[in-house]
DNA sequence: GTCTATACGAAGATAGAC
DNA sequence: GTCTATCTTCGTATAGAC
């Protein structure tokens, strides 16, 4: 890409990986310690020693402990909002619904400190998200759900409401990751692996598609 | 109830019964707050203004703060652990289910506070709860568990991993206490009231007796 | 840009009067 | 038993040397 200013500078562009290579690193360390001890919870000390880093790095970085949790939040949120692309007018429905559960099910498994973090901000109220919940959250849900009114109105799958079928989704799939400290010690398991998520997609699938009829 | 002692002592009962009320109404405070605020959020001073009192009358009938906390989760988790009596070997499945989820969004409804403040210690590694879960709550799921699969092997129903069955009936019901405010701002509705709740059941009943086969 | 040392405030806990 | 005043710790944030 040659119009790119930083690159056309290898000085300024090298000065400028280190610093989105520090973001990052801050960044990740601050998804684990906020996901499991929430934004009190968190100190920015924990935070610095997971990122091995002084603290007063991150107060450079990113100014105040808010400013880091809600740069955090917003990197996250672009993920979250991109898993429901399966679901179109033209699909098939088991195959959209049966495409878009396997894909919330291994963002949990995959990114379990990220949905906790969703998680402990939901809890608190969702001051730094209701916005966005408010918005781009809800205009995607109202897009898809008309979709599925469209798919029960031909028949094709049974009558339900679609948002509500949405939030069976999300919480069937995220409890996988949020609550994942207690479905291991009710299964007696070390860690989830890969038996836990299989037999998790399974009874997932089987509830959705079997309760709407989309097999049999 | 003549051979209770704090009934044989009018002002010894009457003290008694004072502290039992000082106790209930901390605890109540306690519940609100930590259920949004979490356990680090949450702050003595806030407990103390939301049931009207010193924070100082806190320390003395509870200690410390983690004291408190563990009390009130000790508390709550006995009423947590009495909603699957309605699954037992002599049930009609059908009807045990939709029992069981029935009870489970009602508890939703009625006690948000106390499925959040679980919710919160839950994601945070359930550090004072991870005993119960390995325990009790293990023990009864084992138990339920096990009716379920005796259902399964007579045909009664359609095969599913018993426990991941549990999963997702807790997940599903339990988000509209703690994922409240994320559903109301998707839905555009100032509170989750009747008609929310009615059509939460009548999603989660569709999809778990439709998905296991129990009805049309 | 990086890090050590520190200022400032918030919160848990207690002392001691009433 | 109750409450005000205070002690102490811890965490955020910044100052200032390198």
């Amino acid at each position: 890409m040659p119009g790119d200013a930083a690159m056309d500078q290898p000085p300024l562009g090298r000065r400028a990986q280190q610093r989105q290579q520090r973001l990052a690193q801050i960044l990740a360390a601050a998804e684990q310690v906020f996901a499991t001890a929430g934004f009190e919870g968190a100190s920015m000390a924990a935070i610095a020693a997971a990122a091995g880093l002084p603290k007063a790095n991150l107060h450079y970085y990113f100014g105040t402990k808010e400013a880091l949790y809600a740069a955090l939040l917003e990197e996250l949120l672009r993920l979250w909002l991109s898993a429901t692309d399966a679901i179109r007018p033209d699909s098939a429905p088991d195959a959209a619904l049966e495409s878009y559960i396997r894909a919330k099910m291994e963002w949990s498994r995959s990114r379990p400190h990220a949905s906790k973090l969703f998680a402990n901000e939901v809890l608190r109220g969702a001051p730094l998200l209701s916005a966005h919940l408010a918005g781009g959250l809800r205009a995607q849900v109202e897009e898809k759900s008309a979709v599925l009114r469209g798919w029960i109105a031909e028949g094709r799958m049974a009558p339900v409401e679609p948002r509500h079928l949405f939030f069976a989704i999300w919480a069937m799939t995220q409890t996988y990751a949020d609550f994942e400290t207690q479905i291991r010690l009710v299964l007696d398991v070390p860690a989830l692996g890969e038996r836990e998520f299989e037999d998790g997609v399974a009874t997932v699938l089987r509830l959705v598609l079997g309760g709407l009829a989309l097999r049999a």
